[in-house]
DNA sequence: GCCCCCGTGTTGAACGATCCAATAGTAGAG
DNA sequence: CTCTACTATTGGATCGTTCAACACGGGGGC
């Protein structure tokens, strides 16, 4: 597989291909981006030399003339509201994997936390990059504003909360739908007075998530009345939340913003010594690794993060390529992954 | 802060600066990389018209000329044994974090699977990095082979498992140490019958974790004969050897390989109405972010990550300026996250 | 027969930085 | 006042690639 014929000494060069092939160096250079400019057996050749060199053109070269780097900038930052750390991760790995087909590479950074800004102009500036990936669109999107004042393509994991009219490609996952699929399967388990825990008032993608919350249990004509609770993104304070309202002995259901509040849930629950699932169904949020592994077992809305990556990747070829994307818009599903902490049997 | 002056056009380049600050390029260059060669006043001019047009250096311009990218390769796969995903996440956060002052960055790439060695030689070839980090040596080291035969600098996070006299720079913790510093902790409970869960006797990390468990039975003066379980990281399986282990009511502690077989243990405690700490004392490992939100809390061993990473980092700089590094081995401390699964009150 | 075009390849210049060798400037010593 | 020694600055060459323009022979179309 791997031509790992040279095992030492200074690269090929173009110009060393060029030589031993009999060519001049643009011939080379044709064979490698516009093959159907040679003659068959000129590029058969040619091929054969490289293969034979184990030639790989330079990268510095290449995009210091074609002005193009091939790399993608990703600020990469410890923990954040909403979008879980855990969530953040799997997704770099989809990315890294999506970006394989193309020829281009992830190239993480971080920055001043207290400065969403740092480090995107630098890379921009030094053309380290073609292109950003940004994925904290919920607050505010001063990324954005900068990318767009300087010309820069990206594409972004996020809606543009602020501004549902703007023009920019993203890639979201539809959390209202992801509630609402939670809702659903708690309603079709026998469940009636269904509680929501979700995030303070502020964060937007926490008001989304809880709306798919109401929708559902409107459409199933049940009062939702002091069953939404907003709490901070913490398990202890869900498992007080929780406890506050099993108080009464109606409400067995809860339908989580996050795994982690649904985790403080089930804390609650052994506390009471109720049983998860057969007393009381509890749905968590993003399937992370935590859902997995609690007792026993959490189910969960899992986003689609493999095919939010694929997108992003497709939109961001798109855009570099000076075309305007078809779907610049492009809402996905999640999907609901179902563990015992809602089976009845 | 971000000097975002020039909002838009072509990117101001050395010659560009050279012209408005009345000077050479040469001169401008000597700016950025030897400022000591010129004089004081010179200096300030030329970084004022710097800072006045925004100007970074073109990094593959430099790095054509220079033959060094200032990138660093991390090849970034899903889950693996051991290295548990997770915590391959941690850490690529603090690498990242690291480079930041350095001012290199890590790119990541992915390969195939069933070939440790797909993307090295591409990268290398196209002179797109300068080095590598390698995070699993645990299943011998064909990268390590690899980047020596080619000459290709890099640093490992984990030690040389087949060849511990192998002479290239590495970081690693002391696992063994750890799973004594958990044992230890149970003992100081007051457990005596401590049981061993790891992992198969293939994995060198698993054997070596498990080391550390006998070595402080064995200074406590405890038989260990029985207690030590080689599974699968697995929390079901995990589940069905701590039930069998306590079914003659006599086990009381369990030192653990990984967080994954902890919760497993966990479960089994829950499925027998006994209390974690109190009844029975759980230890994890890697203090995921399972062990901290799974009920009732899980004491887990932490890896240093951050200073890992501060090492690895330093280790490289040293070696990308073709010194050789005072301490090329170097074995970091874990420490022990007390939670209650570990508590008697 | 003339001209243009098409298919193949070639050559010189350019991308933006740094390295190198040579030069202009500046003191100090004799 | 000149010579030396050193410092600050300069112009040109260079890294490896792609772009732009052009050379060359062979078909048509007229």
């Amino acid at each position: 597989m791997s031509p790992s014929r040279r095992l030492t000494g200074p690269h090929p060069t173009l110009a060393t291909v060029a030589e031993r092939a009999g060519v001049s160096r643009q011939t080379v250079s044709n064979a490698l981006n516009n093959p159907e400019l040679l003659r068959e057996d000129t590029l058969a050749r040619v091929q054969a030399v490289i293969e034979e060199l184990g030639y790989t053109p330079n990268r510095a070269a290449r995009a210091l003339r074609t002005r193009a780097s091939h790399m993608i900038g990703l600020r990469f930052e410890p923990a954040q509201e909403g979008t879980s750390n855990a969530l953040i991760d799997r997704f770099v790995h989809s990315l890294v994997e999506a970006t394989a087909r193309t020829g281009h590479h992830i190239i993480l950074f971080s920055g001043d936390p207290d400065d969403l800004l740092d480090g995107y102009d630098e890379l921009l500036r030094a053309t380290a990059v073609d292109a950003f990936v940004i994925t904290d669109t919920y607050a505010g999107t001063p990324q954005v504003d900068l990318l767009d004042r300087v010309g820069a393509p990206f594409v972004t994991f996020g809606r543009p909360w602020d501004d549902p009219s703007a023009k920019y490609p993203w890639v979201d996952v539809d959390g209202a739908r992801g509630a609402e699929l939670a809702t659903e399967h708690l309603i079709a388990a026998g469940h009636q007075r269904i509680a929501w825990l979700g995030w303070e008032k502020t964060s937007r993608i926490g008001e989304d998530r809880r709306s798919g919350w109401s929708r559902a249990l409107a459409a199933a004509g049940i009062d939702a009345a002091g069953l939404g609770v907003r709490i901070t993104d913490n398990v202890d304070a869900a498992r007080m939340a929780a406890h506050e309202l099993l108080e009464d002995g109606t409400v067995t259901g809860f339908a989580c913003a996050s795994d982690t509040i649904a985790i403080g849930v089930l804390h609650a629950l052994a506390e009471r010594n109720l049983r998860p699932g057969a007393d009381v169904g509890v749905v968590g949020f993003d399937d992370s690794l935590g859902a997995q592994v609690t007792w026993p077992g959490l189910t969960s809305v899992r986003q689609p993060l493999e095919q939010v990556a694929i997108e992003v990747i497709d939109l961001l070829h798109t855009v570099l390529s000076l075309k305007t994307p078809e779907n610049p818009a492009r809402m996905l599903e999640p999907s609901l992954v179902v563990r015992r902490s809602t089976r009845r049997d």
